[in-house]
DNA sequence: ACAGAGGTATACCGATCTGTCTATTCTTCT
DNA sequence: AGAAGAATAGACAGATCGGTATACCTCTGT
């Protein structure tokens, strides 16, 4: 029952679906059902309760990802069990993520375009998070070490784009599709 | 000296840049420098100023790439002008898009997130004639037919994620990236 | 026992939002 | 010349925004 944390949650649940900037304080007060007084004593303003947000969004990606790939062998399992992470984040076979509207990320970098703002930031700390456990499957793979962060990035991009396509197409076997590239691509690198 | 168009032009370039909801009519009207009861007389409302952007944004874009894919041969020629245009796109070589900061179409689909909106699905229905514009160069390419549409939605998944990553991470040279990979996919399918 | 922290509910403030209205000017067509 | 349409500036309305203030109510630790 921490008002806290339960202010994070709800207010997070409104901005996923409908945006920040189209949620007000006072939605995410009813919703929590949480007086206005104790959000501005746990948060000096919005702005910061957006950062706690993106904060504990993160935290929670990160840990389940993370915990998924380590049920498995870095490198080929690895790799397997991140687009299939994926699929089942884009196919809400997750509880623990809440309903597929895309990249919480993602969107939020749509709406703070600016790379100064200290929100935006959040988001690129959180992509480069993401990429870390990415790159240890790379190099569990035996990939020439000069071309590890490029490989990397291109496994990056592959992810990126299916939770693109899933969201903005609908295309709900995305994941597959980028998982089928990746062997490709990464069977030409080892090769 | 169309103050209709002076106004979906500024509005776009707002939105664009700060994200729909955060730009105020206001804001639109000053930068257009026209007076609100002009904008009122051409638009019943913001919402449909904002279709009118989409709409706007979906031709010049529509528009551009088509130019640019008009100017090779379908096919091989094709598939490397599209990335090419892409890569041109990001790095800020395209006067005509103004500067980079995303896809306007999935930036708006992160503001508006439901599906049965009209707005999402401008967004949705711009990308399905970008995708029209890559099928015809996998169907040049000779892919069989079963797997053309499976093939497009593969290669735009590529261009997608590498949007994205050039927005989000910051990778300027994601098209190219995603442009290697498209070859590499397409050869393990011509093969 | 009682101070202090965390909580509730709600009124309020100034700013800003979308949208309407008035009153006036410029342009264009016939 | 004169009517109509499109434009202007800006006051205004009503709602909502983020944020503050007031007054009171629980708990909890020493």
């Amino acid at each position: 029952m921490d008002k806290r944390q339960q202010l994070i949650h709800s207010a997070f649940e409104l901005f996923y679906r409908n945006g920040i900037h189209a949620v007000g304080i006072n939605q995410i007060l009813q919703t929590a059902g949480v007086a206005k007084k104790t959000l501005y004593h746990h948060f000096a303003s919005k702005e910061e309760l957006i950062a706690a947000v993106v904060e504990y969004r993160d935290e929670k990606f990160y840990n389940w990802l993370a915990s998924r790939l380590e049920l498995v062998k870095p490198g080929y399992d690895g790799l397997n069990e991140l687009f299939d992470a994926v699929d089942d984040w884009i196919n809400n076979r997750v509880d623990l993520l809440t309903d597929f509207h895309g990249c919480f990320f993602i969107n939020t970098c749509a709406e703070f375009n600016d790379p100064q703002q200290l929100i935006y930031q959040q988001c690129q700390q959180h992509k480069k998070k993401i990429n870390g456990l990415i790159e240890r499957q790379i190099r569990a793979l035996g990939i020439l070490e000069p071309a590890t962060h490029h490989v990397t990035d291109s496994i990056s991009l592959l992810k990126e784009g299916a939770i693109v396509m899933a969201h903005v197409q609908g295309d709900l076997t995305a994941a597959k599709k980028a998982k089928d590239m990746a062997w490709i691509v990464l069977a030409a690198y080892l090769s």
